[in-house]
DNA sequence: TATTGTTATACTCTATAACTATA
DNA sequence: TATAGTTATAGAGTATAACAATA
C-alpha cells in the first residue's frame, strides 16, 4: 500500500508538467489566434470568449452571467461588448423580468464566428488524434470528462471554508 | 464508417468545452493564487512561471530559453529576472562558451519555493483523483501524455508550412 | 552580418472604485 | 438597502523598437 501511494505520487509528478502544457497550448501558444486567422475573423481574445460562452451556453445571458463563465470581472464584460455590438457580433435585449438586468445574445453573424471556430478547432483535434483507436479515444473522452469534473468539484469544495 | 465519423465528431465536439475548461482551470480561476497562498509565497504569475520553468528543466537556462518555454518575448522575461535576482530566487552566471549568452539557476530558496508549489498542486490532484481506480488513474496519465504529445505535434507540424 | 540580451516605450487585458437605475 | 450594470481609472502582463555587446 505504501509502494502503491508513492508510485502513484511519483506518477503523478511526471503528468503534472502535461497538464500545465496542455492549459498553456489551449490558453498561450497562439492556436485561438491561428484559428481566428484560418477562419478570416479578427476579433481578441475577450471578445472571443464572450462570443463562445454565449455560443456554449445556446441561449441569451445577462452580463454578469458572461463574466462568471469567462471568470472576470464585470467592466471588463462591459467595455468588450460594446465592440462586439458595434460590429453587430452581438444584440442586447431588456430582460422582461428584471428592468436592471440586459440579456446578451448572438447575432446570425456571431453564431457564425462561434460556430466556425470550433469546428476548425474540432478538425485540428481529430487530426492529431487521427492516430489513435477509437477505443483509446472514448476512453480518452470519459476520463477527460470525468477528471475535470472532479477537479472543478475538489476546487469548489476547498474553495470556501477550506 | 461513416456513421463512425460522424459519431467521433459528435463525440469530440461535447469533449472540447472541458478541454478547455481544463485549460482555464489551470491558467484562470485563481489555481496559481491559491498554491502561492498555501506556501506562503507571493510570487507575481510570470515570476513563479520563471521559476517553474527552470525547476521543470533541472539546469541552468539562457534567457531566451526560457523565453521560449513560457512562449513570451525576451524582454519580458529580463524585466522578471530583475526581481527575482533582487529577491535572491534566482541568479545569473556567465556562459563560458557564449559571452553574449546568460545563464540563468535557482537559488536555494527558489528551488524550494518551486518544489513546494509543485508538491501542494501534485497534493490537490492527488484529492481530486482519491475515489479513481488504480487501473483508471493510470490509464488516464497515459492517454493524456499522449495527447499532449500527439496535439503538440500536430500544432508544430502544421504551424511552418500549412 | 547575425544573434543574445537589455532598455525604453506602448498596448492589451483585467481589476477596483464610484456611480446610476431598478428592485 | 441590495443588486445589475456602466463609466472612469489604475495596474499587471506582454509586445515591439532601438540599442549594445559578442559571435
Amino acid at each position: 500500500m505504501a509502494d502503491t501511494e508513492a508510485g502513484d505520487v511519483a506518477e503523478l509528478r511526471s503528468v503534472l508538467p502535461r497538464i500545465m502544457q496542455l492549459g498553456n497550448l489551449m490558453n498561450r501558444s497562439g492556436l485561438g489566434e491561428r484559428a481566428m486567422k484560418a477562419i478570416g475573423a479578427d476579433l481578441d481574445r475577450p471578445g472571443l470568449s464572450i462570443i463562445l460562452s454565449l455560443h456554449m451556453t445556446g441561449k441569451a445571458l445577462r452580463v454578469g452571467e458572461i463574466a462568471d463563465r469567462m471568470q472576470v470581472a464585470g467592466p471588463h464584460v462591459t467595455r468588450h461588448l460594446h465592440v462586439l455590438e458595434r460590429r453587430r457580433l452581438v444584440r442586447g435585449l431588456a430582460d422582461p423580468d428584471d428592468r436592471r438586468a440586459r440579456l446578451v445574445e448572438l447575432t446570425p453573424d456571431g453564431a457564425g464566428i462561434a460556430d466556425r471556430y470550433v469546428t476548425t478547432l474540432l478538425g485540428w483535434f481529430g487530426e492529431a488524434l487521427s492516430g489513435w483507436s477509437p477505443e483509446d479515444r472514448r476512453t480518452f473522452y470519459d476520463l477527460l470528462l470525468r477528471f475535470t469534473d472532479d477537479f472543478a468539484a475538489f476546487l469548489s469544495a476547498t474553495g470556501e471554508d477550506g
